[in-house]
DNA sequence: CATTTTTATATGAAAATGAATACAACTACT
DNA sequence: AGTAGTTGTATTCATTTTCATATAAAAATG
């Protein structure tokens, strides 16, 4: 008995960044065809979750420096996708809002990123589909404090 | 019943980039604090499995654009971590060799990469890791042709 | 074979990113 | 309340990344 994978086909890390561009390489691609960048879609996809996040907020689920987000957010405010709004609870704080032009976007981009996943999920049972996703929700929850 | 998932959360793109995130995160602040970017981590982990790549083959496994990983490996080149030869048989390609002070470097993060992942799935039973490892290769090897 | 197409790498200009920092508002403590 | 530490966001500037393209070599085609 030999060692059956060698580092990087056995290290977990490797194995998710890898999965996780393989995922979403051929969205983004069809994304970016019409236009759009990556960014603005999971972005928009953060919002479309719950509305209303502070950047901060956002920004643990975009997963991207705050610098970054800062400056993308007043991006796409210039582009009338979202609203940045003062909060009146904590005076430093910015809200942000889908406004109806990102509300439309979206609407469509979920579509399109359900009917991809459906694609790469095809080849997996419903039982199968739920064991990944509740595995990686584990992991995440596990690591997140 | 109701839905009992958010969209993300339900989301297979967003919960491998999440766990991916997650699980790197740590591990690249450890190595960034010695004094390295993650970017050469992931270079020397791959060539550390399979030495004497070409550019297209490394670029494969690291998961960057092209241009990025022609001047990653130039620099890493003038910093002696690595050597670049033009290939005989395909006089295009050039192939990329660890050099001894790579070697080196690699054989001590891939201790401290081995040791974080340990740390990483403490929780995990062993047939639990392998699971998730295993669907996580599946899907790897799904996605890829 | 000559020609077209594809593949492997490099490069330059433009855009995106991130580390460091600034600043203002909030919180906790005494 | 006053002070010290913390948090939320913006900004600057150096670095990194990328798009578009160039170039040279290989492969495929007729």
């Amino acid at each position: 008995m030999t060692k059956p994978f060698s580092f990087i086909d056995d290290y977990l890390a490797y194995l998710l960044a890898r999965s996780s561009h393989l995922v979403s390489e051929q969205f983004h691609h069809q994304i970016q065809a019409q236009g759009w960048s990556t960014n603005y879609w999971r972005i928009l996809a953060s919002l479309s979750d719950e509305d209303g996040l502070t950047l901060t907020q956002l920004n643990q689920r975009v997963l991207f420096k705050q610098p970054t987000l800062s400056k993308l957010v007043v991006k796409m405010e210039a582009e009338k996708l979202l609203i940045r709004h003062k909060d009146d609870a904590d005076k430093r704080a910015i809200k942000i809002t889908i406004s109806s032009k990102g509300r439309t976007l979206i609407g469509d981009l979920l579509a399109q990123a359900k009917a991809h996943e459906k694609k790469v999920l095809a080849d997996y049972s419903e039982e199968q589909q739920q064991l990944l996703k509740s595995m990686l929700r584990r992991l995440v929850v596990h690591l997140q404090d």
